[in-house]
This record gives structure tokens, sequence and C-alpha cells, in this order.
DNA sequence: GCCAACGTTGGC
DNA sequence: GCCAACGTTGGC
């Protein structure tokens, strides 16, 4: 099972629209390397739920694939040039994991999160994740 | 609101 | 195929 950190900005998708929802569709992916990250995600993979654009920028929650990659119908292409996935809402972290605090964990000094700024599907080793969730209680 | 990073577009 | 212009992302 793979693990990845997903971005939304919360005031377009919040993990509380999320948890609202239960399963929603992770659309609008516009970026090749992000779309092929979310081609290779598999029903069942945990990825975290990040809020960028915040303030403080955040990991705040876990969610499920639930769904595999799928045409995105908000795409004005055709239909198998960008794809989306569902996401199942798991958790939401009694804090949320600031970015400040990401960053002063050395355990994830090599986050693509950390190294490739602007990229909004990637993916999370298996031990980022494990600092991830200790740190985020 | 600013702006650095970086991806995409399009003229040549 | 190069690369300048342009648009977007996202932290600050």
């Amino acid at each position: 099972m793979n693990h990845w950190l997903m971005k939304s900005e919360p005031e377009v998708f919040s993990i509380s629209d999320l948890r609202l929802k239960g399963v929603a569709g992770w659309d609008g992916v516009r970026n090749y390397q992000a779309r092929n990250y979310l081609r290779a995600m598999r029903k069942g993979d945990l990825a975290l739920f990040y809020h960028s654009n915040a303030r403080p920028p955040a990991a705040v929650g876990v969610m499920e694939i639930a769904r595999e990659a799928y045409p995105d119908p908000t795409s004005l292409e055709d239909a198998s040039h960008w794809s989306q996935v569902d996401v199942r809402f798991l958790k939401e972290f009694p804090e949320p994991l600031s970015l400040d605090k990401i960053k002063a964990i050395p355990a994830l000094k090599d986050m693509v999160l950390l190294k490739r700024g602007r990229l909004s599907v990637q993916p999370v080793t298996a031990s980022e994740w494990a600092a991830i969730l200790k740190a985020a209680g």
C-alpha cells in the first residue's frame, strides 16, 4: 500500500467539506506529474489532506482512496486526458500539523512537500507517514 | 498583495 | 528543439 499527500485550498475544498460528504471526487488536477500520481493510486491507499494557501498551511487529516483514477468530468479536453480519484474521509487530526512543525521534524526533511513546491499530489514514504501520524497525534 | 519557483505555450 | 513569455502555485 502506498501513501500520498494531496493539497487543497480550504476555501475551495476543506477537510470539513470532506467530512460532511464522506466520499468526494478529487478533481481539477491539471499538472501531468500530479495526474500520474493520481493514476498510480490504488484503492485502499492512504493520503494526507493538506491545506494549502491557509493560515497556517498544514496537514489536517487522513483519507483513503475509495476509487481509482477515472476521467475528470470538469476537464474541457477529451475524457482520457485528465484523471481524478475518489477519496473517503477517515479522520481529522486533533490539531493541524503546520508546515512549520513539519519542517522542524528531522525525519521529514526529505519530504517532497519541502523539496518540491507546487506539486498538488505527491508520494509520501512509509517512514515519513509514520512520523507525520506520530507528530499529529 | 508580492514574488520565487516552475510548468506550459508558442514563435522561430 | 530552444527558450522567452506567460500563467499558476503557494508561502510569506
